[in-house]
DNA sequence: TGTACATCAGTGAACGCGCGTTCACTGATGTAC
DNA sequence: TGTACATCAGTGAACGCGCGTTCACTGATGTAC
């Protein structure tokens, strides 16, 4: 039977490899899913884990060495979802006129999407353990510079020096995670308080880009 | 033997109810010791809290229900941290030059003496379980709401409606957390680094301050 | 192509361990007289 | 004041349970010839 027969033959006759990287979804995506449930990651089990993916406990260990290494997995991933934001970003052909209200616009899709990644990340950013801490922390650095670059090259806050740009870059980052974690801590479906969490979301962004187009150096320590 | 002879006699012997809130003050002080070793609340254990304080473990149900009531017991002990903090910015006597600076110096002496509560609240607010997240909201939005008072009192960015001055201080409260949360993650007395992330927070906070002597109402929607 | 062997993802039993919680207890502290 | 009884914070043994991890296994998939 040749690699392509069986590749036609569906799903079940997936190769080997293709069910392993399968199941290794699967217990990302079940971690994921208990997060969801409003479980910090840093107390899930290992078994509760597997009950969740409905694989044996034994079976965790084909994947990961044990749940610190999954969830610097989920870092990784949550790493890309923010590059992929900011690319959607980029793409969104940003006119100098309101471009803050619609990037908010993106990031509230985002934000809504890709749901429990924003929540692991924002949830473990503070508390979870040191690896998976300094893991995030590394991630949401690259964000800010790669924002930082971003603007520059669109020739936003052009006026700011490079450290100054990244500082208001910083701060604007903090602002969009804040605004995920209650967000994503609403009952769901409720659009109500949703859009008004967003209208200030919005708000606190414009009162951060008037106060970074006032922004002057002064000398150190002065 | 009087109640004056006893209390002369010294600590050991206190009356019954001084002992057992002084157990009490354990169980809490130990909950906060294995938080301030980078563990995360919502996974710390009752056997574990008791061994740390010191007692048997049969002895948490003389004071708390279980871990989740210790828990909301620290948020309000953050929450009273909080205020206390605001009192003492208060009592600094602000001059309207230079009044950030101030604040901030008050609030890094705050951080770094009150380094085990700023941990917890930072760390459970966004991931800890159901009843002490929203405690800690509660609290969070409480300091908000009293920083805008304060605000309004000191005629400090009086141009601003009420809504408005509120997303204004949200704004800075998150930061202040934010902030804080890099600090104490620093090794400890790393006295370069935590200047530089002082540094920064200022220059955030006065980012927010030109901002938000900037902002105008617009009309909904527009 | 067909066959014989190797690989290895997932299984299921077993382990020792620490967990949260129950219970009856002890003995110092508090109270009533 | 002194005595006799009540209270109750903290103890220690015991429980059933789920945990993380080990191990030998199975059988479908992959590979070499």
């Amino acid at each position: 039977m040749s690699l392509r027969q069986r590749r036609l033959g569906g799903p079940d006759l997936a190769t080997r490899d293709e069910r392993k990287r399968r199941t290794r979804r699967t217990l990302l995506d079940a971690a994921l899913a208990l997060v969801g449930e409003g479980r910090s990651f840093s107390s899930l089990g290992l078994r509760e884990v597997t009950r969740q993916a409905g694989v044996v406990p034994t079976s965790f260990y084909r994947h990961f060495h044990d749940l610190d290494e999954l969830g610097l997995a989920l870092v990784e991933e949550g790493g890309r979802t923010l590059r992929h934001l900011l690319r959607e970003v980029r793409h969104a052909g940003l006119a100098p006129a309101d471009t803050i209200r619609r990037s908010v616009r993106v990031y509230q899709e985002y934000v809504v999407t890709h749901r429990l990644h924003f929540r692991f990340l924002a949830g473990e950013r503070a508390s979870g353990c040191g690896p998976v801490r300094n893991a995030i922390r590394r991630e949401v650095g690259h964000f800010v510079q790669e924002m930082a670059e971003d603007l520059r090259q669109l020739g936003i806050l052009a006026h700011l020096t490079t450290p100054a740009l990244q500082m208001v870059c910083g701060l604007v980052v903090n602002t969009m995670l804040n605004a995920a974690i209650d967000i994503l801590d609403l009952p769901r479906n409720d659009r109500h308080r949703e859009a008004e969490l967003m209208e200030t979301f919005l708000r606190q962004l414009r009162v951060i880009f008037l106060g970074a187009l006032q922004w002057e150096e002064r000398p150190r320590g002065a």
